[in-house]
Parts: structure tokens; C-alpha cells; sequence
DNA sequence: CCGAATCATAAGCCATGACTTATATATTCG
DNA sequence: CGAATATATAAGTCATGGCTTATGATTCGG
């Protein structure tokens, strides 16, 4: 169940708008804290999140630190999403809207 | 930017067991409860935010209400999410790593 | 070395959210 | 109508989370 960091992760919108960035290219932190428009402890704290739910990686270069988007995450999420929809698919393939089992009368 | 409600409310642990239930077979409130082993109360709020995201229906049959799985909140999903992987996966095509720019010497 | 630059961490504030216990609002049945 | 069922809403509590300012830890340039 690791796409729960992953989801959560996505549930904000600051850390969307910070992938958006990282999607065109690598970015080192205070370039995302100007362009976001928002402090650098709040994109350090942001990409400290989005780097445990393996959204992005980060690699040293002199005092920078380049954070790039990574696939792993989003991978997990996508699978979980299909898996999702696969079996919704085939439940409705299945064509057999079995009706809500009445609650048993207590 | 309606995935943002579909996001935030997939990021929610009860609400994607509340999820599963509902991928079954469309569920009563009061059964979900007994399922979840959450109150009622509890259940009506979570099933309130899946409704406003689209994620799941209702319909009334007598005094109860039964909760449908819906389709409109898991498309909207797939579809950002497959125009986000798309990028990403064109980025990459591009083969081309742009370093990041330099943040400018203030 | 030393000061500037770059980032992470700490600590505190405030809003949001998930849950609870009442209570209100239908709806069915005798 | 009146009692019971089924759900929604209200109100309060507690934890979590996003943001801020301050500070620590590295690293580069002269």
C-alpha cells in the first residue's frame, strides 16, 4: 500500500504545481521557491514529501541540489489506478448490477 | 481542475475502503458503516466528499439510500493523469536533459 | 580560511479534516 | 397519527499538515 504517500503527495496542489515544473526539467530548489512564489523551507518540506512517495529524486551538484521527476511513484499509482479500473470494467462486463443486499434486519 | 476533489479525496485510507466496498456491489450507508466499523456519521461525510468528487452516486430506494460507484471522477483522474505520464514520457522521447538554467545571481 | 550561497531542519502558528456524540429530517408501517 | 428505521446535519475535539521565521550544515569563491 505504498500508493497512499503517493496519493496523499498529489492531494496538494502546491506539490502538483511543483511537478509541473519538474516535468518541463530539472530544477534546483530556490529556482522552484521563485517560480512557486512561495519560501524555500516550504518547497524543501514539499520535495521532502514528494521524494518519499517516490514522485521525484535528487542529486547533489556543488551546494545545488537538482531535483528531477521520477517514474517509480507515479507507476505505482498507475497500476493501482488500472487495477481499479480493470476490475470496475469487469464488473460492469459483467453486466450484473447485483442489487444492494438488504442489511440484515437486526 | 476537478481532479483536485477526486485527489483529495482518493488520498483519504477510509474513503478507499469505502472505495472497495462500493467496487462490489452498490452498498446502503448503514452497511458500509457495519463494514468499516466506523460510525455512521462518519460514513455520510466520506461518501458526501466521494459524491462531490464523482466518484460514487446515490439513489434513493425507500428510506435508504444506496451508494453506486461512478465513472465521471475516475475518468477525470485517468485522463490528467495520462496527459501528465504523457509529457512526461515525450520529455523523455525528447531525449534531451536540459540542465537546469542556472538560478539567475541575484 | 571566510563570507556568501544553497539547502535542510527546528519550532511555532493556524487552518483543515477526520472522528465522535447528539439531534434533525424523512420514510415506512401498524 | 405515532413509533421505529435510515440517513443527514450540527457541534465539538483532536491530530495532521502547510506555511512561516529562525537557525544549522555544506559547499564554493576569493
Amino acid at each position: 500500500m505504498a500508493y497512499d504517500s503517493v496519493l496523499g503527495a498529489l492531494a496538494d496542489g502546491t506539490r502538483r504545481r511543483l511537478l509541473e515544473h519538474l516535468k518541463q526539467h530539472p530544477h534546483a530548489v530556490g529556482e522552484l521557491a521563485v517560480a512557486l512564489r512561495v519560501t524555500q523551507p516550504a518547497v524543501s518540506q514539499h520535495l521532502r514529501v514528494l521524494e518519499h512517495a517516490r514522485l521525484v529524486q535528487s542529486t547533489h551538484h556543488g551546494r545545488r541540489r537538482i531535483y528531477t521527476l521520477s517514474h517509480d511513484g507515479l507507476g505505482e499509482l498507475k497500476r493501482y489506478l488500472e487495477s481499479f479500473w480493470g476490475d470496475v470494467l469487469s464488473a460492469f462486463a459483467a453486466d450484473d448490477p447485483s442489487p444492494p443486499d438488504p442489511v440484515p434486519a437486526s
